[in-house]
DNA sequence: ATAAAATTTAATCATATGATTAAAATACTT
DNA sequence: AAGTATTTTAATCATATGATTAAATTTTAT
């Protein structure tokens, strides 16, 4: 074990930054680990004497980032004090501020997830089951007519989906990286808006 | 060139046909050509022989795929005999059947134009420009106050989002494929409803 | 300062992968 | 049926890639 000197968790660290960054980017299989090596500015060698294997930093990785995209989540929807709408005024504002800091992370969860979803099955230990949260308590009261499901994907889709569809949207509408940057920040209020709207709807 | 008999055809798409199914699932990075051609029930030179090379290949059936999920949008938006709303339903009503036909399309499609958008930038010729469509003329005669932007990202988020966060959402609230199935086709009247809503909120 | 431990590197290995080639098999034309 | 064109295959190539090794360098402890 190399591990003693404070100059292991620099190196260490240089490694792991440049893995969540080329990662993230990327996606595992497009990802070679000589891209990370150059990116940290070391030797190839060297990851696998830090992590063993391309397959055991990923998963360092991957792990961080879901635990950024999903960590904040379930304290928020367990809360019995809080009302629907200051759960999801919450939930947007920390989503929104979060994926802004990090843009690439829900398509890189998403995708290696849907790639690999027995991995990630014994991962999400989010075992406080969501569908007995508090949440869905008040939205099975505030709409019994409508699977609150339904309000998790409105939710998280109206947060994380103009991320993940920003390259096409920029495309197809040609709006400038800092107009959506704008956009992502008004989203943060209307959000709260539109959800209250779509529940009494 | 390979291309007079009726059994080509059949020999083409039948490649084809398996490379649909394996980019769509894996992306192009994971794919293997050798997958392709398993999967195709051929040798791996044929593909070679018919497609030239994986690049070519891929860039078939990701325009292919591409058409898919945007060639319905644009004649809709540009519609001036259409309200709001009903561009709305139809849109809604038939991508959701067609995203249940096709689930892989938008992680496959939104994961390949971030890898390389300026290769889908000459390839999106919606020179027909959204933003100046009889859509976004209506939804800023509707709602001055709010970037018609936002409610593209909305009703495009109500509507991909749930196919893109489905392996998530399986995970974390155990729910079962046929539920799914069942929630998938209530959204394409509820989506009509909400966005609705979000107009008038 | 010296020895031991930890870190870093260059070189190399084994396998995976996209692509090519030349020959065999099949279909088509006359 | 014979000959030509087309289709398919097995074998092979060249390179990319994850991983390992052994040696060199640096750091740490005494």
């Amino acid at each position: 074990m190399a591990k003693t000197s404070k100059s292991d968790l620099s190196t260490e660290e240089k490694i792991k930054e440049a893995a969540r960054k080329v990662f993230t980017q990327k996606g595992y299989a497009a990802t070679r680990t000589r891209d990370i090596a150059d990116e940290a500015g070391i030797n190839l060698a060297l990851l696998n004497y830090y992590f063993r294997s391309k397959e055991k930093l990923f998963e360092i990785i991957i792990l961080e980032k879901m635990h950024l995209l999903l960590g904040r989540i379930a304290p928020v929807l367990m809360d019995e004090k809080t009302t629907i709408e200051q759960k999801v005024e919450q939930i947007a504002e920390h989503y929104i501020d979060t994926l802004m800091a990090n843009p690439d992370i829900p398509l890189f969860v998403l995708g290696e997830i849907k790639t690999n979803p027995a991995k990630f099955a014994t991962l999400i230990n989010t075992k406080t089951k969501i569908v007995d949260s508090a949440f869905f308590k008040q939205l099975k009261a505030r709409r019994p007519d409508v699977n609150p499901i339904h309000f998790v994907f409105n939710i998280l889709g109206l947060i994380i989906f103009p991320f993940i569809g920003k390259p096409l949207l920029q495309l197809i509408t040609g709006v400038k990286p800092a107009e959506i940057h704008m956009l992502m920040n008004e989203r943060k209020t209307h959000i709260k808006i539109w959800v209250e709207a779509m529940l009494n709807a």
